[in-house]
Parts: C-alpha cells; structure tokens; sequence
DNA sequence: TGATATTTTGACGTGAAGTCATATTATCTC
DNA sequence: GAGATAATATGACTTCACGTCAAAATATCA
C-alpha cells in the first residue's frame, strides 16, 4: 500500500500539518470559539473552502490537536518506563512524564481538555474518534505493563486473600485508573480551581506526588516510599524526558 | 440592609430564577453553544434585550449556573459531616456525597465543569467570580475540617518526626487536595473518557471509592479500610442524601 | 496535447450575539 | 389621582462566522 505521493499530494500533506501549526496556539489560547476559519485560512495563504477539504468542521480540528497531543504523551510514557529502576521507580517516572508533558506542551494539554466535551466530540468523525481511543489505551496499557511487572517481581501483591487487606478487589485496571484520576485530576485542577490556592495548596506537584505515593503505599506496592531516594530519582527522571523532546516544546 | 421588594423587584426576581431554569438543562446537554440567547427570551416570553439586563453575556448564564451547582454540593457535603460515625466515616460519606451529586444533580455537575474553561471563565464578572470561589472554599474547608476531627481524634497522625513514613510532608491541605483529585477527577473521567471501558472498568464508582481507602490508608488513616463495614456504612449515607434532596433532583 | 479528474475558490445563505434608541411601564411627589 | 421622573422592556440593527456549493483553476493521465 506503499505508494509514493504525487507533488500535489506532498502538498496537501504538508498543508494539514500546516493548519494544526497554526490552529494549535489559538485554540489552545481561547478555544473553539477563537478558531476562525476564516483567518486561519487567510495566515495559510488559501480559500476558507480548502480547509473544509481537510477537516470538515472545527471540532475535527481540535480533535486532530488532541490526537497529536495523545501521540506525544504516549511517546513520553514510553521512554519513562524504559529507564531502569525498580517497579515503583517506573510507575513514579510516569507520574513525572504527566507532569512534562503538562509543561512542556501546553498547548496539547489544553487540546486534549476540550476534546472531552461532548459538544465537541459528538462533532467529530468516528474515524479519528477510533484512533484517539486507540492512542489513549495504549497509554494506559503503558502503564498497566508498569503494574503487572511489579505484581511479577513480588513489589506488588493485590487481592490478598488473607486478612481484611486495604488492597481487596483491586485489578490492575483499578490501579491504572487511581493513579491516572489522581494524577490527571490533580493537573486539571491545579491550571482550572480558581480556589486552589485559597485551599492553600502551593506546591501542587508535590502534593499530587506524596498523594500517589500515599496510594501505592496503601496499596502496599514495595519499597514504601522514600522521599529522599525519591526526589533524586525524580530529578534524573525529567532530565531525561526533557531532554528527549523536540525542539518546539515551551522552554521552562 | 433588608428593604421590602417593589412588586416590580419581585417580578425581577422571579424572572432570574426562571432564567437559570430554562437554560439548565440546554447548557447541560448542548453547552454554551447550544444557549441560544433568542430562543431563551422566546421561551421566557420576553425580548432578547431582557435577558440581557439581568446577565451581561452567555458566559455569565453558565457562571450563575455554576454558582448554583456548588452551592448544591456544599449542602450535600454539609450533610454528609453531619452523621454521626468514626471520622473516616465521616470522609467516605463525602465521596458518596459527591456521587449523589452526579447522579441525582447532573446538569448542575455539566456547569461546573463548563465554568472551568478559561473561554468561558473570561467573560465572566469579577463579582460572580468571587462568589464561586467563596462556595467552592467552604467545600474544602467542610473537607478540611473532618481531616482535623481524625486528627484531633488520633486517628490520623500526618509528619510523624519518626521513621521514614509515607506521610512525612503531608498536610491536612494536602489530604483534601488528595481526596478531591481522586474523588473529582475519577468522576470526571468517567464521564468524558472514551476509553476507560476499552480499559476494563466497569464500576468506575467502586474503583474510585477503593482507590480513595486505599490513599487513606497508606496516610496511617485509623481505622483500616474494611469493605464489608464500608459497604454498609455507604448504602445508608447514600439513602439519606438522596432523601434530603428537594424534589427537582433526577431520578435514580 | 487534449480529456478527465481533482482541487480551489469565494460569494452566499443562515443564524446567533450583543447594542441601543425608543417605547413602555413603574414609582414617586404633590 | 395626575403628572413628572426614573426604571425597565423592546426588537430592529449591526456584526461576525460557519459551512455550502457551483463554477473556475489546476493537475493528472492517456
């Protein structure tokens, strides 16, 4: 199916990545409402009609933005869990690769919160639909692999049939979904809660960090934590994922 | 400052509430774009420039709409500290407050969340601002005042000086933080994450309540989770909630 | 090079936001 | 209670953007 593409066809190709180029800060910046088809064809140097040959509406766009958003946490995700260190190492560097991906792209970030509304997804083809699905589980399968691993390497033991455990009817699955609704959660309410810092929440990165430590603690997922062995790890985790972004990520 | 309403203020008055009322449930299902500022004067029986007299914009429909939300979930969370049990008791009736809240007020749970987006936030007044803020602290603080209760009663210690213990750094901000990430987010992702089915959660109310025994319990929370207790402890909370509700609230 | 297919264009129809001069209604004063 | 004044309501109007589509321009192919 590997066909070479026609110069035109080059062209097109190089115009969508062209469009999400310059969507992405504006919609990042004031959302839906604030993407003109109108001007952003006029900055692309083409007719309103030939964006519609690329993205029917709007929603699609965003929703290409919130596609490409998920690739790229993906890819952070990835290189976290390959870095060596023991089970709660790993699952603490995923925890450090939310927290890049928040920093370093934003604009994602902010593409990838309103594609969660219903008024927008139920916009959007189901085909790209399917592959931001697609992107999104293989995340959590990244993450669910970090799980199993310590379940196989004895750190982790979940239904204990013994004594009333803390850990009773938790599945891998309920693991993943903890850690991402704390972390995710966190995040969202640390750049949305007008009330955060009335709560008197400053540091909110480590507080996300202590409360999945917490969690896993509970959880009983060994070694317990230990936040001096832990902020070093945490330093060397994000020099690395930094470090492997390309160059179009915000400095910080 | 209680002076007695003209007839014509009452009227006034009235007509507000009437507002909120018709644009509820439109703002829940099709969002702020779905608002239509004529036809909500049409359905009101009044001129388009009315509406306006009363809100400046849109945006300032949905702040109000927001406003009324947490004030709804403040009552609930109120309720909830007031039954009588150990003190995590009293913090599980507020996960389970939360849940009532969702599913019997979820129109009031879409506005919330919509508020919660800078395009939206922005063109709102500095006034009504404030006043969700204000709502939105004293939740926390409710929260933040059964963390203390434990605290005060032994069973929560938080920076035990002692051994390397999984609480060291935590402060009662940071458990609430914790609860409300964990708690919100899960909720939250539940409802707009299209693949938390492809992951295999199926009870995402379950897992949620888990994960939150489980961060309870690696803070040293006294005493231990125990599901079957738990489980009993939630359907009678649960039962009063819902029962406190006034009549508008769905049908479970 | 001519025929056919693909792509681009921008004027157009539609619909809704927010404004404001004017009309209407309420309140106050004597 | 009638007239004056203040408050409120109205809806035509301006502005702006979405998405469409028939016609024009361009590319591809034989």
């Amino acid at each position: 199916m590997e066909t070479t593409l026609s110069p035109k066809q080059r062209e097109i190709r190089r115009r969508e990545s062209r469009i999400l180029e310059l969507a992405r800060p504006v919609v990042s910046s004031g959302g839906l409402a604030a993407l003109s088809m109108e001007e952003l064809a006029s900055r692309l140097g083409t007719a309103k009609g030939t964006i519609y040959n690329h993205f029917p509406n709007k929603e699609e766009i965003v929703l290409a933005l919130a596609v490409e958003a998920v690739d790229r946490r993906l890819d952070l995700f990835n290189r976290a869990v390959m870095l060596r260190g023991s089970s709660r190492q790993r699952i603490a560097a995923i925890g450090i690769a939310c927290e890049v991906y928040v920093d370093r792209l934003p604009d994602r970030f902010r593409a990838e919160q309103l594609i969660r509304h219903e008024t927008v997804w139920g916009k959007t083809s189901a085909k790209r639909q399917e592959t931001l699905r697609t992107c999104e589980t293989r995340c959590m399968h990244t993450v669910a692999g970090v799980v199993r691993d310590a379940i196989a390497a004895g750190d982790l033991v979940l239904s204990t049939p013994g004594r009333g455990s803390a850990t009773r009817g938790h599945r891998v699955e309920d693991v993943v979904f903890g850690l991402w609704s704390l972390t995710h959660g966190g995040l969202v309410l640390e750049s949305t809660s007008p009330s955060l810092a009335d709560l008197g929440i400053v540091d909110s990165r480590a507080a996300i960090r202590r409360n999945c430590n917490a969690m896993l603690d509970g959880l009983g997922w060994k070694p317990a934590y230990d936040p001096k062995a832990y902020a070093d790890w945490i330093d060397r985790v994000r020099g690395r994922l930094v470090a492997s972004l390309p160059a179009d990520a915000a400095p910080g």
